[in-house]
Formats: C-alpha cells, sequence, structure tokens
RNA sequence: GCGGACGUGGCUCAGUUGGUAGAGCACCACCUUGCCAAGGUGGGGGUCGCGGGUUCGAAUCCCGUCGUCCGCUCCA
C-alpha cells in the first residue's frame, strides 16, 4: 500500500515533445550565434571576462543588463522552486567543502578522464573508449597506429589550496555541482526546517569544472551558474516523482516564453549515463548548433545519501514516523545551467519584424521578446526630445515607476532611435512624455513591445496600468 | 591538450607585391514642437590581440603566446 501523501499529485505530460532518437542537429534557425555574441557584445550583455588582457578561455563577464537577465532567470526559477511550493526549502552552501565529499561523490574518480595520444596522428581520445581487438590491442580509430602516449589523467575538478601551505593535506576542490551540499546537509536542513518526505532542498550557486574546451559561448563555460534541487522521496515513489517534475521543469521554460517547438526532453541512453543515476532526462533546447542540453532532471536513486552515510560515518536515513518505518529516501534532482538558460532564452526572444511608421513606411526591427518576467528593463521613460519643458516631468515619471519596476530613461537622439534601442534589449514598456503631457491632460504614452499598441495613462494611474501587465516575481 | 582557420577603433569590415592606418554603423555635444533607427553641425576613440625576431622600415614576413571558430572529448 503506497500512502498517497508520498506521491505527486496527478500531472498530465502529454504537451512535452520526447525527442525520437538521439540526433541533435538543429536544423534551420532563424539566428545564428553570431549575431546573438554581436549583440550581446555591442550591448554590453555578455563579453569576455579579462578582455583587456586578451581575455581567458571559458570565462564570460555578465554586464549591467546580462547581469540583470540572469538575476531575473533565477528569481524565477526560486520563485516556481520555493515560493509558490511548501514542500522545498533552500541552501546556500560553501563552494569549498571538505575534500572527503568528492571521494564519496565519486567525482574523484569519476570525473577523471584518462586521455591517450595517438603517436602518430596525435589525435587524442579517451582510452576507456578504445575498443581493443581479440589480441587485446588498441588501434586509433584515426589513423590505425597501434602507439600511444601513456594514459593522463585530466580531472575535471579545479583544485587549490586551505591555508598557507600547498601541500596535500591542504588541497581542496572547487565543487563541480552544488547537489552534494544537499546531500551532506540533509539531515540538518531536514531536522530544522521540520519538513517530512517527500521534500526537496534547492541551491543557485557556482559551480566550477575544468572542461577540456570551452565551447559556444556561454554555453559550455569553466565557472557557471547552476540552479539545483534535490527532492527526497520514498522509494518506489521515485518513477512518479521523476515523471512529476519532468513535467514542472518543462512547463516553467514554457511559462517564461520559451517556443515549445524548440524544447524536447531526451531520456539518456544506457552507456549516458552518469555514474549515480539511475535514469536521466535531459530537458534540451534547439540552439543554432545543436539540440543540446539546458537541464538534467535525474533520478540519482539512494546512492549520494548511502556514500555520505558511508564516509562520514553518519546515519543519513529519514525515520518516518507515521509508519513506524525507517529509509533512505531516493533523489529526483533537476539540475538546470543558469548561463545557458538564459543563452536559450536570448535566442529565443530573438526577432526582427517589420513596423508600420506614421509615415506609412515599413521599417524593420530587431527585438527581443523576452518574457517581461526576464526582461532586464521593464519600463523606458522617454520625453519625446530633449527639452527643457519636457525633461523635468519625464524625470518625475521615472521616479515614480523605479520605486516599482527597473526603469531606463533616456533622452539622448531621436524617438524612433530611442524605441528601437529599447526593443533591442527587450523592454517590454517605453512611457513617452510629451507637450500634452506637460501642457495640457497630464497623460503619458504607453507602447507596448509586442503588440505596438499605444494608451494614453494618467501618471497617477501608470504605476497601476503597469502592474496589471508586469507578472510579479 | 592535438589538428585546421582566424584575431585591424564599441560593432561589422577594407587595407593592393612590407613604407609608418580607413569606411559604415555605434557613441558624445549642440540644433530640430519632434511618436517609432539610418536629419544638420561639431567631436572623442585604434601604436592594427600580446611578446619577440627579420628589415632602413611591418597591420602586412617568421617564431612564441593568449583568445575565437570547427573536429576529438565533456556536460549544467
Amino acid at each position: 500500500m503506497v500512502d498517497p501523501r508520498d506521491l505527486p499529485p496527478d500531472v498530465t505530460s502529454s504537451h512535452i515533445t520526447v525527442a525520437a532518437d538521439a540526433d541533435t542537429t538543429a536544423g534551420e534557425h532563424d539566428v545564428s550565434m553570431e549575431t546573438i555574441v554581436e549583440l550581446c557584445k555591442r550591448r554590453g550583455i555578455i563579453f569576455q571576462s579579462s578582455e583587456i588582457y586578451g581575455g581567458l578561455r571559458g570565462a564570460w563577464d555578465f554586464g549591467p543588463l546580462g547581469a540583470a537577465l540572469k538575476d531575473n532567470v533565477k528569481a524565477a526559477w526560486k520563485r516556481a522552486m520555493l515560493q509558490l511550493r511548501d514542500d522545498v526549502v533552500q541552501l546556500d552552501a560553501s563552494i569549498l567543502m571538505h575534500p572527503r565529499v568528492w571521494e564519496a561523490s565519486g567525482h574523484v574518480e569519476g570525473f577523471t578522464d584518462p586521455l591517450v595520444e595517438c603517436t602518430n596522428c596525435n589525435q587524442r581520445w579517451r582510452g576507456d573508449h578504445l575498443e581493443p581487438n581479440r589480441a587485446g590491442e588498441i588501434f586509433c580509430p584515426n589513423c590505425g597506429n597501434k602507439e600511444f602516449t601513456d594514459p593522463k589523467a585530466f580531472n575535471l575538478m579545479f583544485k587549490t589550496f586551505v591555508g598557507p601551505t600547498e601541500d596535500t593535506s591542504a588541497q581542496v576542490w572547487m565543487r563541480p555541482e552544488t547537489a552534494q551540499a544537499m546531500f551532506v546537509d540533509f539531515a540538518h536542513v531536514q531536522l530544522t526546517s521540520r519538513q517530512k518526505i517527500p521534500f526537496g532542498i534547492a541551491q543557485v550557486g557556482k559551480s566550477f569544472r575544468n572542461e577540456i574546451t570551452p565551447r559556444n559561448f556561454i554555453f559550455r563555460v569553466r565557472e557557471f551558474e547552476q540552479m539545483e534541487m534535490e527532492f527526497f522521496v520514498r522509494p518506489g515513489t521515485d518513477e512518479q516523482w521523476h515523471e512529476y517534475w519532468i513535467g514542472q521543469r518543462w512547463d516553467w521554460y514554457v511559462e517564461h516564453g520559451m517556443r515549445p517547438a524548440n524544447l524536447r526532453i531526451r531520456p539518456h541512453t544506457d552507456d549516458e549515463l552518469s555514474h549515480y543515476a539511475k535514469a536521466t532526462v535531459d530537458v534540451e533546447y534547439r540552439f543554432p548548433f545543436a539540440w543540446s542540453e539546458l537541464e538534467g532532471i535525474a533520478n540519482r536513486t539512494d546512492f549520494d545519501l548511502r556514500r555520505h552515510s558511508e564516509f562520514s560515518g553518519r546515519d543519513l536515513s529519514y525515520y518516518d514516523q507515521a509508519n513506524d518505518e525507517r529509509f533512505v529516501p531516493y533523489v529526483i534532482e533537476p539540475a538546470a545551467g543558469v548561463d545557458r538558460s538564459a543563452l536559450a532564452f536570448l535566442i529565443d526572444a530573438y526577432r526582427t519584424d517589420e513596423a508600420p511608421t506614421a509615415s506609412g513606411k515599413v521599417e524593420r526591427r530587431t527585438l527581443l521578446a523576452l518574457h517581461p518576467t526576464l526582461a532586464p528593463i521593464k519600463v523606458a521613460v522617454l520625453p519625446l526630445s530633449r527639452n527643457d519643458k519636457l525633461v523635468p516631468t519625464a524625470r518625475e515619471v521615472n521616479d515614480i515607476v523605479k520605486a516599482y519596476f527597473a526603469t531606463q530613461y533616456d533622452d539622448a537622439g531621436a524617438i524612433g532611435r530611442r524605441y528601437r534601442r529599447q526593443d533591442e534589449i527587450g523592454t517590454p514598456y517605453c512611457v513617452t512624455v510629451d507637450f500634452e503631457t506637460v501642457e495640457d491632460d497630464r497623460k503619458v504614452t504607453v507602447r507596448d513591445r509586442d503588440s505596438m499598441n499605444q494608451d494614453r495613462v494618467a501618471i497617477d494611474q501608470l504605476t497601476g496600468y503597469l502592474s496589471q501587465r508586469l507578472p510579479r516575481c
């Protein structure tokens, strides 16, 4: 008999697209990576780290708008994961953890790739992926040569040292995932938050992986931010919860404006499965370069809690008082990348359309149709021209609105140009102050980015008007 | 890390057989009663990724290095 309190609410997942096969070809795309990278650079959204020194591979900086976008992605995730739920609590753990954590997790071993190099063609291969023939000989798949260099261990974890001496006893790792803290702190958090299983612990934070090849702008980088949640469930209910979280996470992306046609989920094949997982599905986005992972939703079983029990000597089982039972919970883990989600939202929002002008001409415009929740700037305040009559009132309007929403005031150049600037960074609303505003009715023009609809709204009612249209977050 | 291509103002690029840097856009100021970029005038900004070498002289040739893109590998 399964206690219904252990099970997820009924959900239908029929709206989810499942990849038919492992093919990752993205096909035709309406925007290229070059265009996105160029836009990000030009607008100071995302650019290379340490640029004046020539840059550093796999490290990127988020400028004013990019930092805001990233904050908004994280805030939207936390709202869905924490604020709107009663069964998930937050954790903000240290990046540096006891080195034994990574032995228990399997990262010291499992994150090490043995690489060998063909002495003839210099191609590098994972030694454990080369298939020996009957005589036990290994051939280079590229040139057929049999000679290889000795395998070199390549650990994906960054190491550093605590304290003044750099000997091995002082060596620690930079965490390659945030998840382990949720397992290590499981008992403490469960007890003090008075949560009962099923419940989750969520964390947003930086992780570090010494990737062999950082690639595709901010898609694969060496320092990145994760949004992870470990949901602890009774063994035997794990598969239902796995299904449930797949649906929840799919819906989150769609609710924040991602087009379902550019999303799919793809179950991992057996040989792809991580050392800790019983089953994993990826939520993939159709990036211009390929279908690639935004988020992995894994059934980690009781692997982590058991291992940490073993290595630490602490009992990490859970006592279910209602049934007078003790068990080690299973874990369902949705683990999303902040940076690559932000990138996917940017790509998905990028479009050009044709906007009619007053003169009847049709002009192309570039816009980011970002969901308002994610837009770095919610409202732009624009006097029709830089003018002693208009500027004071426009400043006044900006002061009123900025108490509620992120605004940007701009009075430089032609009004049309300023509209285009805001379109390009995804600002959903532009508020324009004109001569009628100051001389006549104290009403401003509010222009909607997507519909190009314009409303005249009294300054007194402006924040109310905007509040109805901009979602809470 | 290995192989290939590439690296010029904020962005996109041009720079002929080596003679000491240009354009468009962007940006800033002023003008414009002006509502959806590419009006007017003026202006700031590059020792041509970085270091070294060859040369009377290099953005242009050579070496190294850093970075970007593609492949191997990896995954949030």
